[in-house]
DNA sequence: GTATGTGTTGAT
DNA sequence: TCAACACATACG
């Protein structure tokens, strides 16, 4: 897809154009998402509309964000039925439930005036670590997931000895030194590091990252054959590895479903928006 | 001055 | 209900 300087280059340059004559405006880009229209600074807007009256929902810089800040409105006003850009939010798993009670409780124009002032997730988050102590829940599990932007770091399909008895799985060189690199120098000659994934239900798997200097090759080993057994991979199956964009850097570990969704309040993924 | 958000209209 | 377009006005 475009990376972010094109997409910079570009606006700027529409940018130029409006500021220029200041009354001569050339056409702008079209959204790709719902409830989300250009700005003639190269911005997002977002906006919903509810009995025949438009509601503004913001700007924002980016367009993924834009259209996220329009599916929390939707799924506000609209309830059960509303269509959003991204996944909607399911009362099935803990992260959704807990979005879902904090939308309720707050009024839509409560809700309108977050997303304007961009604190919703913030807010949600806030929320959220009240609940957790209330339930019990602890609070990193309740923090991870969801609303934490990823971006994927590599896939591999998986090969029949990856998943077979040898309790190990071999990261191709290529990604092992381009994404783990900070642990490589860890994993290599030395015992290897142990590296924690979170899957998308939350559960953390921590596996051993080393490097195997008899097959020249960078491995998770220790703890592998249990996520093996419990997701029931066989041959062929592709697994993402992720990381999150903020300074934890959280690694994250799923299987490639047949459509791999897009979090609502994750930044967007699948679609190579990647830094 | 620029950025934001409204007035308005035609399409779906 | 929706986005495109033009533009008024809020804002720093």
């Amino acid at each position: 897809m475009e990376s972010g300087a094109v997409r910079v280059a570009f606006d700027s340059s529409l940018e130029a154009e409006y500021s220029a004559a200041g009354t001569t405006y050339s056409k702008l880009p079209s959204s790709r998402y719902r409830g989300v229209v250009p700005q003639p600074n190269g911005r997002w807007g977002a906006q919903i509309y509810k009995r025949q009256k438009r509601v503004w929902l913001g700007t924002f810089v980016d367009e993924a964000e834009a259209a996220r800040a329009y599916d929390v409105a939707a799924q506000r006003f609209r309830g059960r039925d509303a269509v959003t850009n991204f996944v909607p939010l399911s009362a099935e798993d803990e992260e959704g439930a807990l979005a879902l009670a904090f939308l309720a409780k707050h009024s839509k124009a409560e809700i309108v005036d977050m997303l304007r002032k961009h604190t919703f997730l913030d807010e949600l988050r806030h929320s959220k670590r009240a609940s957790a102590g209330a339930f019990g829940v602890s609070r990193r599990r309740a923090q991870s997931y969801h609303e934490t932007a990823r971006v994927m770091l590599f896939e591999k399909a998986v090969t029949p000895s990856d998943v077979g008895k040898l309790n190990r799985l071999v990261i191709p060189k290529q990604h092992a030194e381009t994404h783990f690199q900070f642990w490589s120098g860890t994993a290599e000659g030395s015992k290897g590091v142990l590296l924690n994934f979170e899957d998308a239900a939350g559960k953390v798997w921590r596996f051993r990252y080393s490097y195997w200097n008899s097959s020249q090759s960078y491995v998770l080993t220790k703890g592998w054959i249990r996520f093996v057994k419990e997701k029931n991979l066989k041959p062929g199956d592709v697994i993402r590895f992720w990381q999150s964009t903020g300074p934890e850097k959280q690694l994250y570990i799923e299987r490639r479903d047949a459509e791999s969704p897009v979090r609502l309040f994750g930044v967007n993924i699948s679609e190579g928006q990647a830094g």
